[in-house]
DNA sequence: GGGGTTAACATTGTCGACAATCTACCTTTC
DNA sequence: GAAAGGTAGATTGTCGACAATGTTAACCCC
């Protein structure tokens, strides 16, 4: 039983607007490489050109946007290069939770948890969309419940940039029963609490991912 | 030989502003908890509160800063938790950088560079300053020559909330001895290209440098 | 026709001013 | 004397305006 009594913490105009703008980006309402043009998108927000800005400087930070002095900012165009050094980052920092729950966490528990999304994952067989979702929800899940700060924000941008990557593939994005199975091995070697295999397992899951992405 | 010719990329005002504030926070200038005043800053760094609030944005997106609506932006404040976690992002990083270079890098040449820095280390004996800014350049060389933006970027943020650790135990933060010796054995698993020792050590150096933080 | 100059336009960068909010202190009341 | 209420000061949040820069296209010259 949680209390309904605990701090209020107000979210800053700016960090409201990040969350929008990651949204956009990851549903590729913002196609990569274009450039957020500021007096348009503040209208459509309904703020002015400040907040704006500053919200827009913490995706510069994170490297979702990058900035062009005097020209403007624009989305982030995930080269192959990229998407090999995004999914290294992403194993570090996923490999990383798996490991802080396997070690000082409940295993069994977060094993199940995941479990639950392959399952979802196995009933929404053929919408590619949908299990793409649940690819997501499976990646986030597992580090959320870790409980580190520090990775779960690093893990926030590499999902947005893992969701650019499955939007500009679209439809092509497929494979869904490999996934199923790969995410139901892991799920498992968590839940058994057995480090190498679910270390492998990871390795391989991020290799397989790059190589569906990058191969086209 | 380098080209003199290479596209010219002047920083935006906000990631200068970042920049000195990141080395400002580190070097203790800005005290951990302390409140970041806008207009005196401003004053300070001769602009106006816009682009200072835009750079203090990114520092608020790394975890650096804290933001509390209405009331302001402070520094962040480390606590036994936060450090533990610190350290959790930061092994996971610089493992996968090490990593990075063993596979498919020339682990021999890095190898070697590292120990340079490990014999300026044992130079700068008794000098607690002098060692700590050798053990930071040590780990920022190891990530920066594993040549991924990504873990670059994470990493900075990282070695800043290190810096403020070292900062806030000033004199205490002693045995230079045994970090000399443990960042040498380091540097020589990776000059030899051993994968599960550069591992181990390197699980073992986070381990190490929490347990001398939090203890006291 | 190619290269260079100029001018209009669009966009970003910066600033100062005002509104909203919070804190701290003082006053009032019971 | 303690608690509630009110007030002044300081700080942040937001906005609109202006300056600086870059881009585009038309125009001119060779």
């Amino acid at each position: 039983m949680t209390s309904y009594i605990e701090p209020l913490a107000q979210e800053s105009t700016p960090s409201i607007i990040a969350d929008k703008l990651r949204k956009a980006i990851g549903h590729g309402e913002f196609r990569p490489g274009a450039q957020i043009v500021e007096a348009d998108l503040a209208r459509k927000l309904g703020v002015s050109r400040g907040p704006l800005r500053e919200g827009m400087q913490r995706l510069t930070q994170e490297g979702l946007l990058v900035s062009i002095r005097n020209r403007g900012l624009f989305v982030i165009d995930m080269t192959p290069e990229d998407i090999r050094d995004m999914y290294l980052a992403r194993e570090a920092i996923e490999r990383a939770a798996a490991l802080k729950i396997l070690r000082d966490g409940d295993f069994e528990t977060v094993g199940l948890a995941l479990l639950a999304i392959v399952d979802q994952m196995a009933a929404a067989d053929g919408d590619p969309a949908a299990v793409g979702e649940l690819d997501i929800a499976f990646h986030e899940l597992l580090v959320r419940l870790a409980d580190s700060p520090r990775l779960s924000r690093m893990h926030q941008t590499s999902i947005i940039e893992t969701r650019m990557c499955i939007h500009a593939l679209e439809e092509t994005y497929l494979a869904t029963d490999a996934r199923a199975v790969e995410h139901h091995r892991l799920a498992d070697a968590i839940r058994t609490g057995d480090v190498d295999r679910t270390d492998d397992l990871l390795s391989a899951h991020m290799d397989d991912a790059i190589e569906r992405l990058v191969s086209r």
